[in-house]
DNA sequence: TTAGGGTTAGAA
DNA sequence: TTCTAACCCTAA
């Protein structure tokens, strides 16, 4: 099949990371995540499917092509745009741009419980004694992967949902419900109204604007007790 | 199951 | 010492 040719809108797109490709109108409509790319579709008639991520690449548009050639289901699409059926060939933008970035600060690996995720994850220690693995709940540091989930997720779900986002877009991670909440609820403090002195996580600027748009469709916390 | 306060590790 | 992020605890 003949490589789809590659286009951009304009040089100040393609100098603020946005890429825009034709599409065919039956494609219209997708929106999430692709790897580290974040992906909507015009609805427009002026057809179109922006790709916003500031580390972008060409190639990266030819697999998200390739990827549309493909007549999937609702449901197909949705686990491929979590990143659920593939694994993501895509540079991870966001860790590169930290490692460019100074860390302010970023903090090592916490002194906590350990589970045998983290010679899976992490290349960790043996975590064996006395023949049982210790349980520990979570992985330390959530990654920009996992926090875009996250968003991805609150913008399908909204607030409230923890186990069914859990269940629909961390089935396999050793993330809980109440690990999701914690996070957004992290989020919302580091991002929502900038009160935070500092953050730690160096998130692309068109996420934390869908944070920032998310927090305000969806009010969180919602105070219970009086 | 969720909300939200409390605790802790580690960096600023 | 202060602050953030991860994690814990528990009432509802």
């Amino acid at each position: 099949m003949e490589q789809p040719e590659i286009s951009f809108c304009s040089p100040e797109m393609e100098q603020t990371g946005l890429f825009w490709l034709p599409v065919e109108e039956a494609e219209q409509g997708l929106d999430g995540l692709l790897g580290d790319l974040q992906l909507s579709l015009a609805s427009s008639t002026a057809c179109g499917l922006q790709m916003e991520n500031y580390r972008a690449r060409d190639d990266d548009a030819v697999l998200i092509l390739k990827l549309l050639e493909e007549p999937r289901d609702e449901a197909d699409l949705d686990e491929w745009l979590s990143g659920g059926l593939h694994e993501s060939p895509l540079q991870d933008t966001v860790s590169h741009h930290q490692m460019e970035c100074r860390r302010s600060g970023r903090r090592g690996t916490r002194k906590r419980r350990t589970s045998p995720w983290d010679t899976l994850f992490f290349g960790g220690i043996p975590l064996r004694r006395a023949g049982k693995y210790i349980t520990r709940k979570n992985n330390s540091h959530w990654t920009a992967k996992e926090v875009k989930l996250l968003v991805h997720g609150v913008s399908k779900f909204g607030v409230g949902r923890w186990s069914k986002l859990k269940k629909k877009y961390f089935k396999t991670s050793v993330r809980t419900a109440v690990n999701l909440k914690d996070k957004w609820r992290n989020l919302l403090r580091a991002y929502q109204k900038n009160i935070q002195k500092y953050t730690l996580l160096d998130l692309e600027p068109p996420l934390v604007e869908q944070i920032r748009k998310l927090a305000v469709k969806h009010p969180y916390p919602k105070r219970r007790h009086s």
